[in-house]
RNA sequence: CGCGGGGUGGAGCAGUCUGGUAGCUCGUUGGGCUCAUAACCCAAAGGUCGUAGGUUCAAAUCCUGCCCCCGCAACCA
């Protein structure tokens, strides 16, 4: 015994990790709700049941301080943050069910409630910590990350301080955690920082504080009023209470307590490769403390850099992903970071790369496959629906592609793998844009002959058709553009729920409306090479 | 000896775990087509896979040394 790794819930439940809500988000992170977007949008597709939560880590001396310059509490600072964070996503169609905020009230009620239970567990002490501390930083030293006795980032001397602290025995859970490694190899992912973790844990680990007594924006601890929770027993637990745990926690009938056990464990935390150790060592920790199953998978994507360098307020390379859609469009923007970047290493973000990449894959290869096909279809069948009708051509090995990439695109899914996912689709746009001009349409048109007109008919059903599945799967990427898809070709836009699975080949009729370009191409301006300054 | 990632035709990447004719997209050059967003299709040129050695019938792939770039180093995706 020693921690629980509970089958598949019912409903699979994705997250991202929480931001602090101290300045404006960048691309980095919208490329993790992307991600993660993606992600849910797929399950979704294939028919599973999703519930997807993002939000903002709030109880910081940082926000403390932000709200302070600005002469505003640090509630009514977060309360304004939150609702241009929630404005970003939603204008990049980040389909989150909870934005979940650590000052929610329930949330406030969850963490209570599991540090009191920590405590009494005996998990959670109090002790003094002392050591070298850096005012600038906010940070404890010890002697060997001292340069010449000098702190490292500000080079200047740090003050021996002490102070009385909870601390959670992290160190009691040392076996445990490597045996959850050892039977769980794919709980952390990408693979290859499977190792970093294990290593950790195997030199040792320290208890770690979870209060503070000298601010007071947080959380106090139940069992003693003059602390706030610190960050861990605050943030990591947001995911239950977005779960829905406090819901459990009031089961007094009125409350569905079934809702936190269909979400939990959750199908997969995503987050920043830089707090993969919070996550494969803080968290499942925390979880087995409180006897709660342990998370599937915390899948650790690669940051976002700017010709090479990383995104950070000092560099003042903090694009915002508003300053790029209202240039380009969202779903070019989504295209670019899920498909060009590998989700699982670092990326880059490169205003050309992002133009050429749309206007070579979406403009080109998919909007203009849409185009042409309509226009097609109108043209040579203007006053009749187009319906299946058999097969002349070779349209079996289109069909069977198709039918193929339904199972490739599952594959990927599996493995968070979005750029393969994007990959997948492209090689179809091509197929169906090879397809035109092997069989000619229009040379077909010419000849009259009912047999021409019959191989007509099943090139542009089957590119039709092909179109009409590439949208449902584009979608998860492309959630602007495709609606408008469907409309073009005079169907409604079908729920995504189960959109996957529903598809059969050859089962509708099309009567297309007007084409018209879904992603006109991009050009490219001076000006937008230049990264703002912040 | 802190930890990890990367180094593959002009650019961006896949392939490395499970050795066996070096692949994709963009770009370049030439050709084809006309339904289409000057879009689409075909062909060609272009790489001794960072480097030195080793294992092997055979190495981008396994082993060893070295060089270069980039992150992280216990609260900034």
């Amino acid at each position: 015994m020693g921690f629980k790794m509970k089958s598949k819930p019912q409903v699979d439940y994705v997250s991202t990790a929480i931001v602090y809500p101290n300045s404006r988000i960048h691309v980095g992170w919208a490329w993790e709700c992307l991600g993660a977007d993606w992600l849910v949008r797929g399950l979704k597709g294939l028919g599973r049941r999703t519930f997807f939560s993002t939000g903002t880590d709030e109880h910081s001396i940082n926000v403390q301080k932000a709200a302070q310059s600005q002469g505003l509490s640090p509630k009514e600072y977060c309360d304004r943050m939150a609702q241009d964070i929630e404005k970003v996503l939603r204008n990049l169609h980040i389909s989150y069910d909870r934005f979940a905020r650590t000052s929610d009230l329930d949330h406030q009620r969850v963490v209570e409630a599991v540090v009191k239970k920590a405590y009494q567990k005996g998990d959670i002490y109090q002790a003094k910590y002392e050591g070298l501390y850096c005012e600038s930083c906010e940070a404890y030293y010890t002697q060997k990350d001292l340069k010449e006795g000098l702190c490292p980032s500000h080079g200047k001397p740090p003050q021996w301080i002490s102070e009385e602290n909870y601390f959670f025995r992290l160190s009691q859970y040392q076996d445990r955690l490597l045996q959850l490694f050892q039977d769980h190899p794919d709980f952390l992912q990408p693979e290859f920082r499977r190792s970093e973790v294990i290593n950790f844990i195997q030199s040792g680990l320290k208890d770690f504080s979870i209060s503070r007594s000298t601010f007071d924006w947080g959380i106090p601890l139940p069992f003693d009023s003059n602390h706030v929770v610190y960050v861990w027993f605050d943030a990591l637990v947001h995911y239950l209470t977005a779960a829905g745990l406090d819901l459990k926690l009031n089961a007094s009938g009125q409350f569905d307590s079934q809702v936190f056990d269909e979400r939990w464990p959750p199908h997969v935390h995503i987050i920043g490769k830089d707090i993969t150790r919070f996550h494969c060592i803080y968290w499942p920790a925390m979880l087995m403390a409180l006897d709660l199953p342990l998370p599937h998978r915390v899948f650790a994507h690669g940051y976002i850099t700017i010709k090479g360098q990383k995104l950070s307020k000092s560099l003042g390379n903090g694009i915002t992903p508003d300053e790029v859609t209202a240039v380009t469009g969202v779903d070019p923007f989504r295209y670019y970071l899920l498909a060009e970047n590998q989700f699982a290493q670092d990326g880059n973000f490169d205003w050309e790369a992002l133009i050429f990449k749309s206007n070579a894959d979406l403009a080109n290869d998919w909007g203009n496959l849409v185009n042409r096909s309509i226009s097609m279809t109108r043209k040579y069948f203007p006053d009749q629906s187009l319906s299946w009708t058999g097969r002349v051509t070779h349209s079996a090995q289109i069909q069977a592609s198709f039918e193929e990439l339904l199972k490739e695109l599952a594959h990927t899914l599996d493995q968070i793998n979005p750029s393969a996912y994007a990959a997948a689709c492209c090689a179809r746009s091509r197929l169906l844009n090879l397809y035109i001009d092997q069989t000619k349409p229009w040379v077909l048109a010419k000849k009259g002959t009912p047999e021409a007109f019959k191989e007509l008919q099943e090139v542009l059903y089957t590119l039709l058709e092909g179109i009409r599945w590439l949208a449902v799967f584009w979608r998860p990427i492309l959630p602007v553009g495709m609606p408008d898809v469907f409309r073009q070709l005079g169907l409604d836009c079908p729920a995504e729920q189960g959109a996957f699975q529903s598809l059969k080949w050859g089962e509708i009729s099309f009567r297309p409306n007007e084409p018209k370009p879904i992603y006109p191409r991009l050009e490219i301006q001076n000006q937008e090479s230049e990264v703002r300054k912040d």
